[in-house]
RNA sequence: GGGCUCUUAGCUCAGUUGGCUAGAGCGCUACCUUGACAUGGUAGAGGCCAUAGGUUCGAGUCCUAUAGAGCCCA
């Protein structure tokens, strides 16, 4: 057999390992009766993006859960997919188009939107390329895309049938506008950045009075379409007011004074003016009060023919120079401040954002939502960590209506058509819409200009890319899916519309008894969900592309391989923090690649030299023959690693579950484990005895590698296949150790946490008397009881390979041995006599301090000892373990100033 | 303004239902190239668990207030 190189590279190991799973096509996934499903629909990245940290911690916590899941039996099938992206996509090709010097509107929309197509066959959906170097086993055989004919049949379906049901309707909103892409934005598509600005101040005569009111306006040339002024109900000030009129400047529109709660009294001078058509809040005013909207812009961002003459086709800003120049001049301008405020610009082109009143469709929500909160209410969806349940619950109670429309094209285009007389239904296609609106068939319907906002495809995942609306075997089996594993920051956006979708087009629908789907527990798309930590670097800003501060994870993944970046991740990411992240830090991940790789090194050498078989299957089967304590011990500590690893990952708990596995393969494992079996590998003992202990340690080994598996594929793969001749066979398939209770062992774990005190303490003596590594020792040991005296007379052999013992003496008599360094472990006295040695001094400072280190911990028991209250109220139990603790401590603490006053 | 998080060793964080002599990794100090591994080993130093009250026999852990950091909603 070849001899493993000596650090390992993961280069070549990677890249060969995907290949070989996903040319097996072994991530694919069927409908299995026999077996229980276990589904993740993935997060569906945009096809214009790369693979960002973000995706790394998100992509690598979903294949955790899935191989673990298909190593445990399960027919785990993990969907993957990519979203068209709306807005993103459109404009990535119009930037592409005019370096050729084209602009959309001059190809005309079809021709547009086939570059769009050919655009994202070329440079679509790189994440999900990438997705292949993180060790991503997704089910590619049944990747989607949002715009694919079976998902934009399902769009089409939930508009048609939700227009039907009076769901979905047409209206005048405020919305926030792109001026240049001339299209209105959802909220999350607006960034609001800390802008400084003016804040100008304009009086407005009030009628019939000398008085003025006056307010104040960031955006000065909106005045123009001023409807009302507002004043607090509660501000005494101005009560006197109200009901009276201003006249708007320039314009000489009457504007009635009103009271509305939303005015802040101590903003300003508490008075503010109302402009319904360009202020989400003062649109809401209006609404409240009935106030006329006067929209003064066309839809790229110029003034329109609804203020006076001089001010149309002017540019917005433009205007707002006019405007208050033109209030200067009049007299009207009070004072201009300087003022910061929040701005909202286009998260694609950074033009700011005109909120502006136009036509759009919308959703109506609340039927929605209700049974949607009631599902998670009720514990059928999951939230962890929990506490967004709380935030979940807050937006479904205040729902507002969703406007869906985007005046793009590239999208699913509104399936509304037009008569000639300007009626309009929803229909899955030309002819059925002359049905519904009683025209003769062929009679020419123009359909609606807009598309839908692209979360309108995504909020149907979950049982779109399962064929919906055709029932079909995959929809019945896999839906509802298992686990969502997603970032917070999209619970509205996404999760709690995927919740509501779900409930409503998934009634009445079979379920995987065959019988329609009717109770919440069958309707909801998920069972859990996790949200993720959001990364940051390590100063604790959010990655972003503008800042440059994000690693690109496949520089991490060439610089420290794949598993390194998974286990990190992985290890770093408590549920629910932040987590502060660094490229260097996958020197964790590396370092521990590098550790197992070379504790399967340590194996192999010695299967080589103990000539075990290559082909032999005896690393299946655990010997159980001659176990003896480090066995029993590792076996003990196994069956706790795994029933730890299963209950933390069960519960989400990524950090631990890497922690456990981290703690086991290299401080039981490697730090201890190996050590004491070189003790016999390079002991006199018969090779078929060596041969036993060999085929044991593979075979813990074969465990811990299944273990880790799901966190590192790559490396556990690539060492799997060396322990033996696989034939075909793979660790990905393999099945995922579960807990074996008859191999916990208390009382073996607490023999061996004595000799490791033992050794430790040994060392810990020849370090603080800089005894050379080289140079052995002789120990004298004095249990205190029967059972101890056995476990140094069995397991001397340890103490001597660990701590460089050459002689152990168990000595009975109560003599102390002079010029001795000594430790007391569990009441047993340990001497290394260092005749010659000993530095006095250095050992006097020693026992002093472990003296005050116990005599501190004895005071604090014995002042709860002491109190009766403690005596009495405290559980029995918890008295009992501190009187124990008092009287081995008092023990302790005698024998240490017995052994120091013996150093003269 | 409303809601939610966080504050533990120089740094990054663990610490489950209150019972702790408060842990890990990195960094630091000393020693070690020993037949898996220097991407390593052994030992060591380092903490009034943000502050102030309270509940309790007992608080890093529960409650209240304060200070600071951050997120979401308005």
């Amino acid at each position: 057999m070849k001899e493993l190189p000596k650090a390992y590279d993961p280069k070549d190991v990677e890249d060969k390992w995907y290949k070989y799973w996903e040319s097996k096509n072994l991530f694919h996934a069927e409908v299995d009766p026999q077996k229980a499903p276990y589904t993740i629909i993935i997060p569906p990245p945009n096809i214009t993006g790369s693979l960002t940290m973000g995706h790394v911690l998100n992509n690598t916590i979903q294949d955790i859960l899935i191989r673990w899941k298909r190593m445990q039996g399960y027919e785990a099938c993990w969907i993957p997919g990519t979203d068209h992206a709306g807005i993103a996509t459109q404009n990535a090709v119009e930037r592409a188009l005019a370096k050729e010097g084209i602009r959309r509107h001059d190809l005309g929309r079809e021709k547009f939107v086939e570059r769009v197509w050919r655009w994202k066959e070329e440079y679509g959906g790189t994440i999900i390329k990438q997705l292949r170097k993180l060790g991503a086993s997704c089910d590619w055989q049944r990747e989607r895309f949002t715009l694919d004919e079976g998902l934009s049949g399902a769009v089409k379906e939930v508009f048609v049938r939700m227009f039907e049901k009076g769901l979905i309707y047409r209206g005048k909103y405020i919305v926030n506008w792109c001026t240049f892409h001339q299209t209105a934005l959802s909220d999350d598509e607006v960034q609001y950045a800390e802008t400084s600005g003016n804040l100008w101040h304009i009086k407005y005569p009030i009628e019939g009075t000398d008085e003025f009111a006056v307010v104040a306006t960031t955006r000065p040339e909106t005045m123009l379409g001023d409807t009302a002024i507002a004043v607090n109900p509660r501000d005494e000030r101005y009560k006197s007011l109200l009901g009276k009129h201003a006249i708007l400047p320039l314009v000489g529109r009457k504007l009635p004074i009103i009271a509305d709660e939303f005015v802040d009294e101590t903003f300003g001078t508490g008075m503010v003016k109302v402009t319904p058509a360009h202020d989400p809040n003062d649109f809401l005013i209006g609404q409240r009060h009935n106030l006329e909207q006067v929209s003064i812009f066309d839809e790229k961002g110029y003034l329109n023919a609804s203020v006076p003459e001089q001010y149309t086709r002017m540019e917005r800003f433009e205007c707002r120079k006019q405007v208050a120049k033109d209030l200067e001049a009049q007299g009207y301008l009070l004072k201009i401040e300087p003022h910061t405020h929040n701005v909202g610009k286009c998260y694609r082109c950074q033009t700011i954002i005109e909120p502006y009143l136009s036509d759009q469709w919308f959703v109506r929500m609340k039927p929605l939502a209700e049974p949607a909160l009631r599902a998670v209410q009720d514990g059928h969806v999951r939230f962890h960590p929990q506490r967004w349940e709380k935030v979940y619950e807050h937006w479904m109670t205040n729902i507002r209506d969703w406007c869906i429309s985007r005046q793009l094209w590239w999208g699913h285009r509104i399936p509304v058509y037009y008569a000639p007389d300007g009626r309009f239904t929803a229909a899955r296609s030309e002819l059925e819409a002359c049905q519904k609106l009683g025209l003769e068939p062929g009679t020419p319907v123009t359909q609606d200009d807009d598309v839908l906002d692209t979360w309108f495809s995504s909020w149907l995942w979950p049982f779109s890319i399962l064929g919906w609306p055709q029932d079909n075997e995959d929809l019945r089996y896999f839906n509802p899916t298992s686990t969502l594993v997603t970032g917070p920051d999209i619970i509205f956006f996404w999760v709690a519309r995927m919740i509501m979708a779900n409930m409503e087009f998934l009634r009445g629908e079979p379920g995987s008894d065959g019988r329609p789907r009717t109770s919440d527990n069958e309707l909801v798309p998920f069972r859990d969900v996790y949200f993720t930590s959001i990364i940051r670097d390590v100063q604790g800003r959010k990655m972003s592309k503008s800042l440059g501060n994000s690693p690109d994870p496949l520089d991490v993944i060439e610089e420290y391989g794949a598993d390194a970046l998974r286990f990190t991740v992985a290890y770093l990411s408590p549920l629910g923090q932040d987590v502060l992240f660094s490229a260097d830090r996958c020197e964790i991940g590396r370092n521990f690649a590098n550790k197992i790789w070379n504790a399967g090194r340590f194996l192999l050498m010695n299967k080589s030299d103990l000539q075990l078989a290559a082909n032999d299957d005896a690393i299946d089967q655990l010997p159980e023959e001659h176990l003896d304590l480090a066995d029993r011990w590792i076996l003990s500590r196994l069956n706790h690693a795994v029933r730890d690893f299963n209950v933390s990952l069960g519960e989400f708990h990524l950090n631990e579950s890497s922690r456990i596995l981290y703690d086991f393969i290299w401080h039981d494992f490697c730090d201890w484990y190996v050590e004491l079996v070189k003790t016999r590998f390079y002991g006199d003992e018969p090779n078929d005895m060596k041969r036993i202990v060999l085929q044991r340690a593979l075979w813990i080994f074969d465990q811990a590698l299944r273990l880790l598996h799901p966190v590192m594929p790559f490396v556990t793969e690539e060492l799997w296949q060396h322990l033996a001749e696989r034939k075909g066979k793979t660790l990905m398939h393999a099945a995922f150790p579960a807990c074996n209770k008859r191999w916990i062992d208390e009382k073996t774990e607490d023999d061996m946490a004595f000799v490791q005190n033992v050794v430790n303490a040994v060392r810990n003596i020849r370090g603080e008397h800089n005894i050379p590594p080289g140079k052995e020792v002789k120990v004298q040991v004095r249990p205190t009881s029967s059972h101890r005296e056995l476990v140094f007379e069995s397991y001397g052999k340890y103490l001597k390979k660990l701590a460089r013992v050459n002689e152990i003496e168990i000595i009975s008599s109560t003599l102390t041995p002079k010029l001795a360094s000594s430790a007391v472990i569990d009441a047993a006295e340990i001497f290394v006599p260092l005749a010659g040695l000993i530095d006095i001094n250095a050992e006097r400072v020693r026992l002093q301090k472990e003296i005050a280190r116990l005599q501190q911990a004895l005071e604090g028991i014995e002042n709860k000892l002491s109190s009766p209250s403690f005596v009495q109220r405290a559980p029995k139990e918890v008295v009992e373990r501190e009187r124990e603790k008092q009287s081995s401590f008092k023990i302790s603490l005698d024998k240490l100033k017995a052994n120091l006053a013996q150093l003269t």
